[in-house]
DNA sequence: GTCTATATTAAGATAGAC
DNA sequence: GTCTATCTTAATATAGAC
């Protein structure tokens, strides 16, 4: 089986875990190969699973929230588009996200730079959505971090809750909440 | 040294490393304590580390967050005081917040009911401030709801972007956006 | 209350057969 | 491409001296 097949078992894995409590004992016995199987397709262990998993993120972003915000339609029809699509990757708030994940412990070191990358991408790509809509660049590029907050903040609180609720309504109200006081 | 001694240190530990990722030795070299030493103080090891600067940030939070909100003076000064104690626990961003951290890998089994119930005891009093002020009963929950999206999210944010500002900026804005629309 | 020493278990990683 | 077996290092935890 070639490396994609365990993909999206590893993303599962280390959202549930986080880097240093994903071992190489519940990898394996969550991929169903043994650890020297997995050194086969991954020779960088956990670190160049991550950086796949890592990829694999990348051009679902690419593909979905970038290219959501850079669709056909008025402004708050890409936005919205752009929350659908947020609320589809992480599952209606069940999946917490890996890059908040990847923040945290060890793993930190290694991979903030592609997350701050990952972050920086989209909040210049809602910022562009927004100046587009006359709103100038200050401000969109706040918005556009709001936008960031709300989403990791709403999923950190589904989280710690226990309860969708939170998520769904933000990811919900996100749109107008962007959009607010832009005239035409 | 008593237990209280070593609290600043293991919460500083776990905030940056994790619960997974605070391993003895690392406790062990912070605290200047060998690992036998850490047992004559915490039998439970990690997990009654954890208990002990859980303990620790309720009382503060308490005399904090909750004095704060339950002081003397209009809504507007409490949320603003509310904020600034806030703003201080968290070191003005750089530090992320422990309740977060323990709702990743191994550390939520066992702490999850206690960051559940501080988040909910947060959230409720912010509620209670904004219906005082005449916020209907479920606008006045989902404000407490924003309130805490917003510090978790801007708390992520600054720290995936390695940042400050946009933990200072949700700061400053959050007593008038919970504030906002309300008459008298 | 702190230490050295040590036990036990698990984690990360590799060699080499099939 | 997967396995068994093994190695090394590190993590958690305890015994017992001072």
């Amino acid at each position: 089986m070639p490396q994609e097949t365990y993909i999206p078992c590893l993303l599962q894995l280390f959202r549930q875990h986080g880097y240093d409590g994903a071992t190489l004992s519940k990898i394996s016995e969550a991929t169903g190969l043994g650890k020297a199987s997995l050194y086969h397709h991954f020779p960088g262990g956990k670190e160049e699973m991550v950086r796949a998993v890592l990829d694999h993120l990348r051009a679902g972003f690419e593909q979905n929230i970038l290219q959501a915000l850079r669709s056909e339609g008025d402004t708050l029809t890409r936005l919205q588009r752009m929350c659908d699509r947020t609320f589809e990757l992480h599952e209606g708030g069940e999946q917490p996200c890996l890059f908040a994940i990847l923040l945290m412990g060890s793993a930190r070191e290694i991979f903030h730079p592609q997350v701050q990358n990952l972050l920086r991408t989209w909040i210049d790509a809602i910022a562009e959505v927004l100046m587009t809509a006359g709103l100038d660049e200050t401000l969109a590029h706040q918005r556009g971090e709001d936008a960031a907050i709300a989403v990791q903040g709403a999923l950190i609180l589904s989280h710690g809750l226990n309860d969708l609720a939170p998520f769904r309504r933000v990811i919900k109200q996100l749109p107008q909440q962007l959009y607010r006081d832009i005239s035409r």
